[in-house]
DNA sequence: CTGAAAGCGCTTACAG
DNA sequence: CTGAAAGCGCTTACAG
C-alpha cells in the first residue's frame, strides 16, 4: 500500500507538503497542491489512519457498550449514534455486552487500548473497576440509557415515570387489579427505576406490589418466559403482566401460549420498549415506547461535547405509552391515553374479528 | 496515560525488556519479568494498540460491512461473527450500510484506511469500485449471505433453493395458484436468486410467475407496504405474497392491515429470513430460516484462514422451511413439510381459536 | 538474557 | 511556501 513517502517521491516533493496539503493546511502553493493531488490519484494513496492517530493523539472514534444487540431497541440506538457520529465526523466502535459484566469488560478493555476519544455506554451491571477507573481517569464518557449512581459522568436517558403511570391508570380503568412485573437486572438502574415507577404508580390506586408479583428477569426472553410461568403456577396468579423490556416480553408470550392460554383473555400483558413487530403481534402489544433516535443522538453529542472539553450536559427524555390491545378492550372507541401521540391506529380497530 | 518508557523506568529495565515480557517472549529473566509485571500492575498500564498496529502492521481487527443493522438477520450474523472472531482473538468494527451503496462505500474506506486485517462483507449492490479494488489489491475478504459475481473472493452463504420448493410445495398443496413475489435489489444476489428460486419451483408445478406477480422491493418495511398494495390493486391480486426477507414481510402485513384484510384468509404471506416474533405475529408466519450463526462463524474463519496466507473456503449451507399459519391451514394435523427440523410447535396448533 | 537503535507512517514546530 | 528533523509508542533484528 502506498504511502505518503510513495507521495512525495512521485510528486516530487517533501511528504510535509504532502501533508500539508491532505490536511488542507493554507501555506501550500498551487502549484505543489496539484502535483501532489495527482500523485495521490495516481497511486490510489489513502492516508494511514493507524498512523495518524498515534501522532495526533486522537482516534476520532468513539466506542459504544450496549448491553445486547440482539435487542431491537439497543440496535435502534446503536444506528442512531453512529449516524450522529458519522455527522460530526467520528466512527464509532460496537461493543456487545450480551448482559454479561465480563463480556462488558472486555470490551470497554478493548475499547480503550485503542485509545477511542470517547465512550459511551449503558452498563450491564454496576459498574466494573475497568470502566470505574476509566471515567475517574478522565477518559470522556456518558451514560446512555442505564446508568451508575455515584459516578461524575453525564447520562442521557429516557424518563418512563409518567408512562408507567399512565399504563397503570389505563389497566386500572380496564378493571385490572393484580398487577405483576418482570423485572430487570437490580444491579441496573432500569431494572430498578421501571420496578420503582410501576409500585409508586400501583400505590396512587392503593394497589400494592407484593414480592410474588415482582419476577426477577435478566432482560433476556428465557426469563421472561421463567418468570411467567412462575405467575400462571401462583395460587392467584395475576391479571397483568408488564415486562420490563420487550424480550422478556416475547418470554412471556411463549410461556401463555406453551400453556394454552390467551393474552389479552386469560392475562394482559404489557411491555417497557416499544418495537414495530408488536403492531403485529397477536394480539397488539401495549408498550411503553422511547424516543431511541433521540437518545442515541442527544449522547453523541454530549459525548462529543465532553471530548472537546465542554461539560457534556446529562438529558433526559420522557417515554411515551402507547395503547393496544394486549391489556383488554377500551372502554370507548377512542383512545383513552392522552399521552400518546402515536401515529399507529387506534388501539381499539381490531386486526382480528 | 502510562507509556511503555514509564513502564521500563519503573521496572528499571529498557523498553526491549518490556515489551518481551509484554509478549510473552521466551528469554526474560525471572526476575526481570516479576519487576516488569510489578510496574504494570503498579501504573495500571496498558499497551497502546494504536502504535503496536503501526510498528507490527496488523490491527487484530476485522471489518463487516453489513446491509442494515435493523434488519434481525443481520443483527444476528454480526452477533455471531463477532463471537467467533474474539474466540480467535479479533476485534471486529461494524458498518452499517443501511442498503445504501455510498454508506457501504463509506464504511469500506473507513474501513481500509484504518487498516483491518480483513473484511467480511454483504454486499448492497453489484460492488463500488473501492470495494472491487480492495478485493483486487489483495485485501483479505470474504462475502457473506450476498456476493458479487466475477470477483476472486471466497463467499460463505445459505442456499435456499430447497426450502423454496418446499415452500411452493406447501402452497401448491394448500391450493394457491397465484404467488406473487416481493422481490430485493436486483442489484444483490439474494434479491435475485430467490425471484429465480421461486419461479423455477413455481415451473416445477407449471405456474407461472407473470411480471404483475414480481413487485420490485428494496429489502426495506416500506417497499414491502407498497408492493403489496399494488398486487392488492390488481384486477387479480395473488393468493400469496412472498417476500424475499422479513422486513418486507412486515410492511405488507401493514399493508394488508391498513386494507382491513386478514391473513391468511385474504390473503397469504410468506417470508425469507425467520425470526423469533413471527411465531407470536397474527397470524404466526412461515418463513425460510438461515443458519445465520454457522454462516457468521464460518465467514470469520474463512477470513482469518486467508489473512493467515490460506485460501478461504466458500462454504453454502442450507436454509429450510418452517411451516407456521400465514399459508392457510394445512391439510393434516401434522406438519406436511419433511424438511422443517424446526422445534418449534407444530404449524397446525392454533394460537387464536 | 539485555539494551541501543532503527523504523512503522504520519504531523508539526522550526528555520529558512 | 518548503523541507529536514523530531517524535508519537511500540517491536524486533543486531550485538554483546
Amino acid at each position: 500500500m502506498a504511502s505518503i513517502k510513495d507521495v512525495a517521491a512521485e510528486a516530487g516533493v517533501s511528504v510535509a507538503t504532502v501533508s500539508r496539503v491532505l490536511n488542507g493546511h493554507p501555506s501550500v502553493s498551487p502549484d505543489a497542491r496539484t502535483r501532489v493531488l495527482a500523485a495521490v490519484e495516481a497511486l490510489g494513496y489513502r492516508p494511514n489512519a493507524v498512523a495518524r492517530s498515534l501522532r495526533t493523539a486522537q482516534t476520532r472514534t468513539l466506542g459504544l457498550v450496549i448491553s445486547d444487540v440482539l435487542n431491537p431497541y439497543f440496535t435502534e440506538l446503536a444506528r442512531s449514534v453512529e449516524e450522529e457520529a458519522r455527522a460530526l465526523g467520528y466512527s464509532v466502535i460496537i461493543g456487545n455486552a450480551d448482559e454479561r459484566p465480563d463480556l462488558q469488560d472486555h470490551h470497554v478493555t478493548t475499547l480503550l487500548d485503542r485509545r477511542i476519544d470517547g465512550l459511551l455506554v449503558s452498563p450491564t451491571d454496576g459498574g466494573s473497576p475497568r470502566m470505574l477507573d476509566a471515567a475517574r481517569a478522565g477518559t470522556p464518557m456518558v451514560f446512555v440509557d442505564r446508568w451508575i449512581p455515584g459516578v461524575d459522568v453525564p447520562v442521557v436517558r429516557s424518563d418512563g415515570r409518567a408512562a408507567v403511570r399512565d399504563l397503570v391508570a389505563h389497566l386500572h380503568g380496564l378493571g385490572h387489579r393484580r398487577l405483576a412485573i418482570i423485572a430487570g437486572p437490580a444491579a441496573t438502574t432500569t431494572g430498578r427505576e421501571r420496578v420503582d415507577a410501576f409500585r409508586e404508580a400501583l400505590g396512587a390506586y392503593g394497589l400494592p406490589l407484593p414480592d410474588a408479583y415482582i419476577g426477577q428477569g435478566d432482560f433476556q426472553a428465557g426469563s421472561g418466559r421463567r418468570v411467567t410461568e412462575g405467575f400462571l403456577d401462583l395460587p392467584e396468579p395475576p391479571e397483568v403482566v408488564f415486562a420490563a423490556d420487550n424480550l422478556m416480553a416475547l418470554g412471556a408470550l411463549d410461556a401463555v401460549r406453551a400453556r394454552g392460554m390467551r393474552v389479552p383473555d386469560d392475562i394482559a400483558l404489557a411491555a417497557f420498549d416499544d418495537i414495530r413487530w408488536f403492531v403485529h403481534t397477536d394480539p397488539p402489544i401495549t408498550a411503553i415506547a422511547q424516543p431511541t433516535g433521540d437518545l442515541g443522538r442527544a449522547a453523541v453529542r454530549a459525548l462529543v461535547d465532553r471530548i472537546e472539553g465542554g461539560a457534556g450536559e446529562s438529558v433526559t427524555l420522557p417515554a411515551r405509552l402507547v395503547v393496544r390491545r394486549s391489556c383488554g378492550e377500551a372502554a370507548s372507541p377512542h383512545d383513552p391515553s392522552p399521552h400518546d401521540p402515536s401515529p399507529s391506529p387506534s388501539p381499539v380497530r381490531r386486526s382480528t374479528p
